[in-house]
DNA sequence: AAAACATATGAGTAATTGTTCAAGTGTGTT
DNA sequence: AACACACTTGAACAATTACTCATATGTTTT
């Protein structure tokens, strides 16, 4: 008894394929770093947060101007600029009552291109 | 009254801005396929997914070999193997009693590589 | 100072999602 | 045929999330 903490059990196949498993391991990145890039494609992974990020490629742009063009209510592109904010994907600038938004750098576009590509590969 | 159904109230700077809101809704690409976009991104939105990703980018594995490696039950990473091949992510290959899994092609690399520049980017 | 406007934010809610557990399939071995 | 093994699948559950609604903040206009 007391033999309850043993997590995964390794199965026949786990032992002859050992030394690619732990090659493999060894090759791994760093827990954190794919956490992160989790995080950063979870961002990317709502239709929303997509469209807002399209719109400010082609032109900065303030809350409510992106809400009618989305057809959304501000307090929801509102909630969402917070997120892409957060992510460092979009910055804020203040113009009076008016804030304008714009992307942060030019990877997104690069990000954006690579998906396209995978997608267009999927409906041949 | 019967006046409800307006959908969002345009702000005055939407009247103001609004060349640049037509300009930018000319450019937006069809909504199909930034709703499609964002699917493929949200599959790469959990680190689980990732971590599979990436060991059979090192490496073809079977389900109990990437279970092992990431310290999970057979059944979960089963379900997520699923996730990745409806998205046409991976394939798989029976021998036997053991199915291999390996990358369906070559863009998944790139679109971690994007990735990766931006988070490295954020931590300036 | 009060009102109007653009935006931000917190609580609440319905929908989605990742994992576990239990039971199912398919293949090879005895 | 019975069993073991590798994997799949469906239901259940907790956690997360995108939006709505009401309210709050910051700025300009009156």
């Amino acid at each position: 008894m007391a033999k309850k903490i043993q997590p995964i059990e390794r199965c026949d196949c786990d032992v002859i394929h050992e030394e690619i498993v732990n090659k493999v391991r060894e090759k791994m990145p760093q827990e954190e770093t794919l956490y992160d890039l989790a995080e950063l494609f979870k961002v990317f992974g709502d239709s929303t947060r997509i469209k807002i990020l399209w719109a400010l490629d082609e032109s900065e742009m303030c809350v409510c101007d992106i809400a009618f063009l989305l057809n959304m209510t501000q307090s929801a592109i509102s909630h969402q600029l917070r997120v892409l904010k957060q992510a460092e994907l979009v910055k804020s600038r203040r113009e009076g009552k008016i804030v304008f938004y714009s992307l942060e750098d030019e990877h997104v576009k690069q990000i954006f291109d690579q998906g396209l590509i995978h997608i267009s590969e999927e409906s041949k």
